[in-house]
Formats: structure tokens, C-alpha cells, sequence
DNA sequence: GCCAACGTTGGC
DNA sequence: GCCAACGTTGGC
């Protein structure tokens, strides 16, 4: 079991939106970088837990985590020519993105915002940490203890 | 809205 | 396969 951070843009779908979503559920489309990608595709297992990010609004932060409960499918949206997520460079015969279904867990008690991981000593994997666009990454067991102990998690 | 950082593209 | 130009992300 494994434990991952993935970025979300709280306008377009926040962890308020994946608690309200049918079984509390959703498919994780969109991921367009190849890094997150394989992530997705090789390493990101059916049981993982995940922390929810919200970045691109007012306070950048943690705040909420959910568990993967299907591994990588097809991400259809690359084939809709009416979807952002359209990719004319992929093919069906070799589909380039892939997405995971992940289930609404918890939110945080406490959000764990940007500021605080930045300014915690205790956190120096992090790949947040050093910035970056990388919407999907590994986050060691340590780091995940401890920021579910900043967030008031069990 | 600005802009730095960085991933991607494409010409050579 | 290098690298400049370009586009996007995301914090501020």
C-alpha cells in the first residue's frame, strides 16, 4: 500500500465535489503529463490513500484524503474532440492517458495549507515542496503520518 | 493578473 | 539528440 498527493483546482472539482459525487466516487481524468502519467499507470494501486490538494485558489492546501479503489483505465476524454482533454496524438489502438477511480474518505479537520508544508523541517521529500507542476506524486509514509497529524487525522 | 519555473514541441 | 521557443501551471 502506497500513498500518493493529487492536485485538483478546487473550481473545477474539489474534495467537496468528490463527497457529493455518486458513492462518493469518481473517475480522475485529465492527467496530461507524462511524469503523473506513469505514475498513474504503473505505480498507483487498487488501496493506496490518497491526499486530495487544492492548488490554483486562495489558500493552496490539503484537505481531504480518499483511497483508490480502481486502477488505471483509459482516459476516454482524450477521444471527445469536444473535451480539453482532447489529444489528436493519441490513438485507441495506443491510448496515451489513463486515469484511477478514487473514493471520498475524509476531509482534513485541519487543512494542511502550502505555507505550513513549506515551512515544516519535517518535510523534505515532498515533491510539492520543491514546487513543480506535477499534479500527481508519491508521498513517503513518514510525510503522510505526520501531515495527517497536522491535519487532525487519525 | 503577473511572472517564474518547468514540461513539451519542433527545427536543425 | 540538442536546445530555443513556446505553453501551462500555480503561487503570490
Amino acid at each position: 500500500m502506497a500513498y500518493w498527493l493529487f492536485k485538483t483546482e478546487p473550481d473545477a472539482f474539489s474534495i467537496d465535489d468528490l463527497q457529493q459525487a455518486p458513492q462518493q466516487s469518481t473517475f480522475w481524468e485529465g492527467i496530461r503529463n507524462y511524469q503523473a502519467r506513469n505514475f498513474l499507470r504503473d505505480d498507483v494501486q487498487v488501496g493506496d490513500q490518497v491526499f486530495i490538494y487544492h492548488s490554483s485558489c486562495k489558500i493552496p492546501a490539503v484537505v481531504g484524503i480518499a483511497t483508490v479503489t480502481k486502477g488505471a483505465e483509459t482516459d476516454p476524454h482524450q477521444f471527445d474532440l469536444s473535451s480539453d482533454y482532447y489529444d489528436a496524438k493519441s490513438s485507441k489502438d495506443n491510448p496515451r492517458w489513463v486515469g484511477v477511480t478514487l473514493c471520498y474518505q475524509q476531509h482534513m479537520p485541519r487543512p494542511v495549507t502550502l505555507k505550513a508544508i513549506k515551512a515544516d523541517d519535517a518535510i523534505t521529500e515532498l515533491a510539492l515542496k520543491k514546487a513543480g507542476r506535477l499534479s500527481i506524486m508519491p508521498v513517503t509514509d513518514a510525510e503522510w503520518t505526520h501531515i495527517c497529524q497536522l491535519g487532525g487525522t487519525e
